[in-house]
DNA sequence: TTGGAATGTCAACAACACTGACATATACTG
DNA sequence: CAGTATATGTCAGTGTTGTTGACATTCCAA
């Protein structure tokens, strides 16, 4: 890696960093990661009835209170009747409240209830520990280049969605 | 948390990085990116009776021919009994050939056969054409931040097994 | 040589995704 | 108002991929 490049530098020894082995590391580097990733929390899902569809669920639900079913829906990326499983036991078990939109009847508005809240923070918490031992160590410039080659990698649709989040939450 | 900073870099304006909303964004990224990643692999193996797990089976035996079940096994963090589903069906299928170990002869050696290259090539290329798109956006500056923070995430036991792979690929 | 460890296989089950079909309530439109 | 579209929920069936448990084979060391 090293490189200094970057401006004047995109000719000759450049565009190294786009060889098929280079990338193949890159590939291999995300697939290592998002196991780290998401560990913590799956640990601790474990235990309970729970799985990692269910932490999505409340993830979501946590970041954008009052988000529709449909909305979450198209965050996650999955069917209806999937979600659909996955919510009936967080309500059933007093996770989650859904609530009858007062402008449209048909939409149902999600919420965590205060023990929604609670599992969600425990899990959440577990989460950014991680992420903010590895942003540490990793220090500013490169958690800014982290965030632009993720982006990157997104599909447009999920990048807008991606944005919409960040954008709504500072 | 806080902690004893960093060196030259750490300073005033910084540490902002590790709030809990710029780690919940990077959180989302990872979210974000890791399905842009695995969306088009995902997409050709859909019209086959194959999965996600079947690319990443051939994925590291590509990597690394002649490799054993139980090794296999530690790279891709499943039990035997998964894996081995995986396997068989690709074996059967004539994509993957498994060779009695010579010295032990307990042990599986696992290689491509040409179909199975061929495959693995297709996925792999589609799933490289992915990151280099976002590599290049990125420049490569962003691409040594994200591999460095890919990496500070990662279990230290699937850190020291990527960093194997990646000694022995170039 | 015998017992334990390592390796791999088979069977059964759970989580979570999918499709398809359908019901209900509500909103919108001509 | 009638008819159509939208939002949500549900039932049934299926596929992939993970899990445990049980077991066979092979190796190695006491």
């Amino acid at each position: 890696m090293s490189d200094g490049l970057r401006t004047g530098a995109m000719r000759g020894d450049s565009l190294l960093f786009l060889t098929d082995e280079q990338l193949r590391q890159g590939i291999e580097a995300m697939f290592f990661a998002y196991r780290g990733f998401t560990a913590d929390p799956d640990r601790i899902l474990s235990d309970m009835a729970y799985g990692r569809a269910h932490h999505r669920a409340l993830h979501f639900i946590s970041r954008a209170p009052g988000t529709t079913v449909n909305n979450l829906l198209n965050i996650l990326g999955v069917t209806k009747q999937s979600l659909n499983r996955v919510l009936r036991t967080l309500i059933s078990d007093g996770l989650v409240e859904s609530r009858v939109g007062r402008a449209d009847k048909r939409e149902r508005h999600l919420f965590l209830t205060d023990d929604g809240r609670q599992l969600e923070q425990t899990l959440s918490d577990a989460q950014r520990a991680r992420m903010r031992a590895a942003y540490r160590d990793a220090g500013p410039e490169a958690v800014s280049g982290f965030r632009t080659v993720l982006e990157a990698m997104m599909d447009p649709e999920m990048r807008r969605a991606y944005t919409r989040l960040k954008e709504s939450g500072q």
